[in-house]
DNA sequence: TTTATTTATGCAACCGTTTGCCTAATGCCA
DNA sequence: TGGCATTAGGCAAACGGTTGCATAAATAAA
């Protein structure tokens, strides 16, 4: 049997209360006492039961991070797992476990997610933006435990805790840098519609093409799948145009392979004719027949924002709701990397 | 504040024995009392206190999944995803939890596993093979909690709970199909050396062509590093040879990519005149320039078995150690789709 | 010296469930 | 009708900490 509180206790001739005070730092202790507490304790190899700890002081120390299996996206490409990963150092580093729990699992009548903080397994939760419903948002209100959001969307606004990528300054980065590298017209291809970070990433298009007096293409805009079908079907529509553009900004990445396709099947050379831009920048873009140059975002980063604010609001609950959004780095590819000098001889015709 | 099981009781007019009887289905209870008790739970919207539980039956219900933070390979491909998805659904299924931790974080003296299940937060670990040692596993013994490792090396043989792929298998079945398709002499490309997933892969590979009586070509396996231009460099050695392999199996997906183009470089097409197999069955084998056909491993269903034996051996300590290998799949592409017709023709010169 | 204050520690209740043991009520048989 | 099982449920201790309150010893102030 592993040795308790009052297994130190008595060895080290003190009460319980006392091994509890030095353990938590709390109250005055001498030296003396402490010394042949932590004795004992190192004698003992005395680990505190946190299951205990938990009980007594009606908090378990944890959150959890609901996920969403159904979700293809955190399936398929590596977001989830940085995510994960900075969620779990940043709450290690509080003192803090994580409990990962299927969102879409039910336990009974209520759902996983309710029963972890019900039944006080978890102090706060972490729910990506996918899973969010405002009848969710109510029940861990009513619950009363923090949570935050990874992503947002409109009905969230300033309602809740969240944090997300600033995809309008995703969209305008890459504007900008189609532009220093002289391409004249840009498109955009997105793999969806109505979501946040799409209309997010053109509404940064729009505003840095504005920016530069520069107009929205004419059908510059492009709705496809996240397929390299779509991409191909989209760029060679994009290409019939006698005036066509002459780069194209890719909200995912197998858009951008199936672009990067077209292209060279319509016997344009990327970067020289064509330039290519992505954004989600796994493997894909790196290992591409040409390298893409892509937006990249700091998923680690994002985890562990989420599971700083998470802890915030749990040892502090007047905190005010937080909203951060991660700034995006451009990786610089060979989709783009060309000269400027044609930029230059564009602009003397 | 939350209702607790006396509130019930006060409710129902029982005595809070009574209800735990009910809700844990022990001892008789009549139908009477049962039904008086359900509404007073409903009433109070009831929902039991897990931590008060853990801690009055001494088991945390919940397993823990250490992570390798600085694992390239977790970290790079959907490997982790689906496994911790895998894993998460096998325990929510037996009403575990599942607490996710840094394998190398630390806690004071000891590692945050450690900690974990001398605290009593968890009742089993499960450990990738990377995080192994004799030592760690020493000490988890002494805890007296259950282990299943994810992957298996020499060293743990029978000597631990693991689940790992059957990768014997998926070098017999790469090399088989390879000659189905009338390929005739089959190099291989391995992204490492000790690794024991390699060597299986390459024992299996080896016997397959034994048991064809087909000799392993003369330097016909390379072991390289997890890059495109490996694969590349590989394919070019392989091809200088007069004599030169006519199909390579690669232990990677940058390999074979690497391959792919090395090969195209050359002038060969694929797969007519070269065929390739790789093996981890990430989106880049299959968009690919030419889809690359590749081995596919359930890593969901990996997960799902090592939660479930881990379950097992918490639930009776007395269940002997089990080691389970997964089959493997073959998922043909354009890599290796080449009419046998060729075979036939070689068979008649 | 006496009294007030500070410092260091002990006592015991409490957190919410579980469970071994005991008892009251019911049913059965002789 | 008394005695013995059986059934249904209550009592209270236990799980391992935490913490408000009380107190003894040591020190400072009067």
């Amino acid at each position: 049997m592993a040795a308790t509180i009052k297994d130190v206790a008595r060895l080290a001739g003190v009460s319980p209360s006392t091994v509890s005070r030095v353990l938590n730092q709390k109250g005055v202790i001498s030296d003396e006492t402490k010394q042949k507490i932590a004795s004992a304790m190192e004698q003992l190899k005395y680990v505190p039961n946190d299951i205990a700890r938990s009980f007594a002081n009606g908090s378990a120390h944890a959150i959890s991070l609901v996920i969403d299996i159904s979700d293809g996206t955190a399936y398929a490409n590596n977001f989830f797992n940085n995510t994960v990963f900075g969620i779990e150092t940043a709450a290690h580093q509080n003192d803090y476990n994580l409990i990962i729990t299927n969102g879409a699992a039910a336990f009974g009548g209520i759902s996983s997610v309710e029963r972890l903080i019900a039944g006080k397994k978890v102090d706060g939760v972490v729910l990506p933006i996918s899973l969010v419903t405002d009848e969710l948002l109510r029940r861990i209100e009513d619950l009363s435990v923090p949570c935050v959001i990874l992503g947002r969307s409109e009905e969230v606004g300033a309602e809740a805790n969240w944090v997300d990528i600033n995809n309008v300054q995703a969209g305008r980065r890459a504007v900008r840098l189609l532009l220093e590298r002289g391409y004249k017209k840009i498109a955009f291809l997105s793999d969806g519609d109505g979501e946040v970070f799409n209309q997010d990433r053109i509404a940064g298009y729009r505003r840095e093409l504005a920016a530069n007096h520069l107009p929205v293409p004419n059908g510059g805009i492009l709705h496809g799948l996240p397929t390299v079908e779509s991409g191909m079907d989209c760029v060679r529509v994009l290409l019939q145009d006698d005036d066509a553009p002459d780069a194209v900004i890719c909200s995912d990445d197998r858009l951008a392979l199936g672009a990067l396709r077209a292209a060279h099947q319509l016997g344009l050379r990327v970067p020289e004719q064509f330039g290519i831009i992505s954004c989600d920048n796994t493997p894909l873009t790196e290992l591409a027949e040409t390298p893409i140059t892509s937006v990249d975002v700091d998923t680690f980063a994002l985890g562990v924002q989420a599971a700083q604010i998470l802890i915030e609001q749990i040892e502090d609950p007047q905190t005010s709701l937080r909203q951060i959004l991660l700034s995006t780095k451009l990786i610089e590819r060979a989709s783009t990397m060309r000269e400027t000098r044609e930029e230059t001889e564009a602009i003397h015709i």
